[in-house]
RNA sequence: GUGGCUAUGGUGUAGUGGUAACACAGAGGCUUGUGGUGCCUUUAUCACGGGUUCGAUCCCCGUUAGCCACCCCA
């Protein structure tokens, strides 16, 4: 556990004869396997650990993201964790960041390029081909959530290993699809506590944004002189970038620029205005933002992208986006067009907001209750006194917890006081303690623990009693 | 990938060119039958490696990691 300890490189032999001493004890080879434990690791750079602190939070996030799913009646899916690299590469696009710096790409034993996943969609995609979902009812509705990788330089809100929710409609071109899955995703945060602002823009389809790109650049150039030195390089290669410059001078050279709303085809101007109106029967806000590009190549149409707290002010701060990609399927393979819409939420960044707020929330009031520091806390504690008691205690328990009663307990500690100092940690309302004379007697003690009240009580009662006092 | 800042026990902090203080948390005990408020003991060679120095946790360099901004994105 704590190899530091033993670690005594003989810097200052004065003081640390001891350890010196014992240390030539050992045969060389003890030794040297010795000083290779004692550098204690750590987490590989941009990993996170879940700690048990933190690990109701996530698991409420994964139920939040459950039920939503289940309520819209999306079906559960999983796909592996690695792909074969080409999936990506054709699906996000070559040029893409995501592909050409952050993805995590290998070989595997027989020579095949594996990549990590850096996104759901492409493996979802991928998957609705492989098992010929084409066949099924259409459209198929599927969620999914785990763990995705992208190796890029870490930062707060931004780790090389993090967690999504997935929401994906496949087979079906409707703007309703994407009013639902914008509501999904709306709604989640907002079950779980959070306002969203929704960000939303249409980018047609390929050969709008072709056409718009084409008339963007002739227009950044006229400005050129105007950009900062960043977009200036973006104009040959990625023009659509330089509209979301934070940049106050880019700013204002951009304001007489062409927007990708006019370039649309009618089709496509039809489709993202049924878009917003589904959004306004749904009652769901949402910022028309025309500067709204995203970063992967397989999007048509519909982008959007979720902020709390008013939005874009922060870097890292859109907790997740998603949109129309009528064209992926086909791409990678699907016989035929397969137009699909989908979304995805970076839980990490929830996570953030979620403690961001409950710290302002925590401020006005003060009343920062103390949690139990392994975050877990039980209604009731069964403490147990001598060995006897200790071995009627694991049955009594075993029982209970059939019976979907949860205790917390300590077994292995055996005074009283350790074992209730426990349970208040717990924020235990009721101490059921059990020693010597209770075992002779068959009998139990349930201890209110606020007012300090005591009861004796049959053995055999105890699920009774204890379902009395859950309500 | 680029730039800046930082690095002291489990956590949050103090401090000094002569090997570290405080609070909280943890473990054990005072009390093998009673917690939320007492007391005691215990938990760090000051991230790692090298240099300067009689001597470095403190100064310098490197590494690693964290944070922030850019890039990009979730």
């Amino acid at each position: 556990m704590s190899p530091k300890k033993k670690s005594a490189p003989a810097k200052k032999p004065a003081t640390k004869k001891k350890v010196a001493d014992k240390k030539e004890a050992l045969s060389p080879a003890v030794a040297k396997q010795e000083k290779k434990t004692q550098k204690s690791y750590q987490n590989v750079r941009g990993m996170k650990d879940i700690v048990p602190s933190q690990g109701g939070q996530w698991l409420r996030m994964f139920d939040a993201a459950r039920s939503i799913a289940e309520s819209y009646c999306y079906g559960y899916v999983e796909t592996p964790i690695v792909e074969q690299a080409q999936l990506f590469v054709k699906s996000l696009g070559r040029g893409t960041d995501v592909v050409e710096k952050e993805m995590y790409v290998f070989e595997d034993n027989e020579g095949t390029k594996i990549a990590l996943r850096p996104e759901f969609t492409a493996g979802i995609a991928r998957s609705y081909i492989s098992h010929g979902m084409l066949s099924l009812p259409q459209p198929v509705k599927v969620w999914t959530v785990g763990p995705l990788f992208r190796h890029d330089r870490p930062q707060s809100g931004r780790y090389r290993q993090f967690h999504q929710f997935n929401c994906e409609v496949i087979g079906e071109r409707n703007p309703v699809s994407d009013a639902e899955l914008i509501s999904m995703a709306y709604n989640f945060l907002r079950d779980l506590g959070l306002q969203a602002e929704i960000h939303i823009n249409s980018i047609g389809t390929f050969e709008d944004r072709q056409n718009y790109i084409v008339e963007l650049v002739g227009y950044l150039r006229s400005k050129r002189s105007y950009l900062c030195e960043n977009c200036k390089k973006r104009i040959s290669k990625n023009p659509l970038r330089v509209l979301d410059c934070k940049e106050l001078g880019c700013q204002e050279a951009l304001e007489d620029a062409p927007q990708i709303i006019e370039w649309l085809s009618a089709a496509s101007k039809d489709f993202f205005m049924s878009v917003l109106e589904y959004l306004d029967e749904l009652r769901i806000p949402y910022v028309l933002t025309p500067t709204l590009v995203r970063g992967l190549d397989y999007y048509t149409d519909t982008v959007f992208e979720l902020f709390v707290d008013g939005g874009k002010e922060q870097s890292q701060s859109a907790l997740g986006g998603g949109g129309r990609y009528d064209g992926l399927l086909e791409e990678i393979g699907a016989r035929e067009a397969t137009p699909a819409s989908g979304f995805a939420i970076g839980l990490e960044r929830v996570m953030l907001a979620l403690n961001k707020k409950e710290k302002e929330e925590q401020e006005g009031s003060d009343v920062a209750g103390s949690r139990h520091p392994a975050g877990i806390e039980r209604q009731f504690f069964f403490a147990q006194l001598g060995e006897q008691a200790r071995r009627r205690t694991l049955a009594l328990i075993e029982s209970l917890r059939k019976s979907g009663i949860q205790l917390g307990s300590s077994l292995a500690k055996g005074s009283l006081k350790a074992q209730l100092e426990l349970a208040d940690k717990m924020k235990s309302t009721h101490s059921i303690i059990l020693g010597q004379k209770e075992v002779q007697d068959g009998t139990v003690i349930i201890r209110d623990m606020d007012s300090g009240i005591q009861e004796i009580i049959d053995q055999k009662k105890i699920e009774h009693h204890l379902r009395k006092l859950m309500k």
